[in-house]
DNA sequence: CGTTGTTTTGAGACATTTCAAATTAAGTGG
DNA sequence: CCACTTAATTTGAAATGTCTCAAAACAACG
């Protein structure tokens, strides 16, 4: 199944949405980072920490052993600069991760999420799948590609509370469902203001 | 105060220990790093991303220009390639943290704290101040150099639950105090279970 | 049409926060 | 060295947000 050792190879995301987790013996999860097409998973270099990786969505990718990828980073300076530059911002993503799992409240975790996600995953009306901002685009409209209980494991709440969050902010006015998976955000600026920041 | 931007330069720290923080605007914050010297804070190349530090012991510390250290570090491959290592690793400390503030609770968070605490300020019985591991150190005695209301920034908690769950370990024998600021790890089994990992 | 997984909603339990006050420790100036 | 102020810490009691447990509605699929 998850058979992705990114100890062992790092992984080209060619197509799809995976789940970069940590976890608890007991089987608690928490969700460190959200890839989407294309990217990197893993990195060489990286230091053994112990992270699950999963499909969202279908996906398709392309594993590369470690030593090999060591080895043609070390020789070309230009391609390690860029690693160096993409551990920069996912530490920078990791650390507002941070912030809104120790600091923010449930809706303000939500709201969050909601205008991260229409920053990444805008829908694409007449596509059927999200294919990652190549397609003719909604503003506004967002495709989750997360289940209730992933975007609970992302932000560090249980999938009824991320339920109930959704039908409040759905009350107030600031989103709309046509679908639990489609989103259209009604009220960006209220959003933000509920986001906390 | 806190006068230092490291969009514009980073930072030596020659001695003291430091928090990086993220804000919210009503004034709570977590703290995403804690640094101990001697380490560099900030990066070069790093994004945007709006980090408050302060000392929380007295410091020494040295101010490189940005742009200075850029064409250093862009001249000199093996220095590159050592922050990017370093970049990697506050990656995956980040990425620990995330898994504690998302799904530990009040207890497994302060024994996971101490935990990492351990093995990063081991007290120096005969000296006056933790001077980062270089003089003689009691094993499982630990400095803390946070105050309370500190470490629940760090943890994604109030002062007063930190105060408590330090209570709750003392007195089912996992620690001991002998002031509010020396720990000493009386049972580092059960208090890796406390840890939850 | 039954099966399975996702989502919504409700009610009660519980962990943590909030508010408040007392205690201890740490300067500071007389 | 002592009184005074200020900050840090501990502890208590009540409020509250989120979780847990449970059940129903809904969607997807063979």
């Amino acid at each position: 199944m998850s058979a992705l050792n990114l100890h062992e190879s790092c992984v080209a995301l060619l197509r799809g949405v995976v789940k970069i987790s940590r976890l608890l013996t007991d089987g608690r999860q928490q969700i460190v980072s959200l890839k989407a097409a294309p990217d990197l998973l893993g990195s060489p270099f990286a230091p053994p920490g112990e992270v699950s990786v999963r499909a969202v969505t279908e996906a398709e990718i392309y594993c590369v052993p470690r030593p090999a990828l060591e080895s043609i980073v070390l020789q070309n300076r230009v391609l390690e600069h860029r690693l160096h530059l993409r551990a920069l911002e996912d530490l920078s993503e990791a650390e507002a991760l941070l912030l809104t799992l120790g600091r923010k409240t449930a809706r303000e975790r939500i709201a969050t999420f909601l205008l991260d996600m229409a920053g990444r995953f805008r829908s694409a009306e007449l596509g059927k799948r999200c294919d990652c901002g190549l397609a003719i685009s909604e503003p506004g409209v967002v495709d989750l590609p997360l289940t209730r209980a992933e975007i609970g494991d992302f932000l560090g709440l249980t999938f009824e509370t991320v339920s109930r969050q959704f039908a409040a902010l759905r009350k107030d006015g600031l989103i709309e469902f046509t679908d639990a998976r489609r989103v259209s955000v009604k009220d960006r600026t209220r959003l933000r203001v509920a986001a906390g920041c």
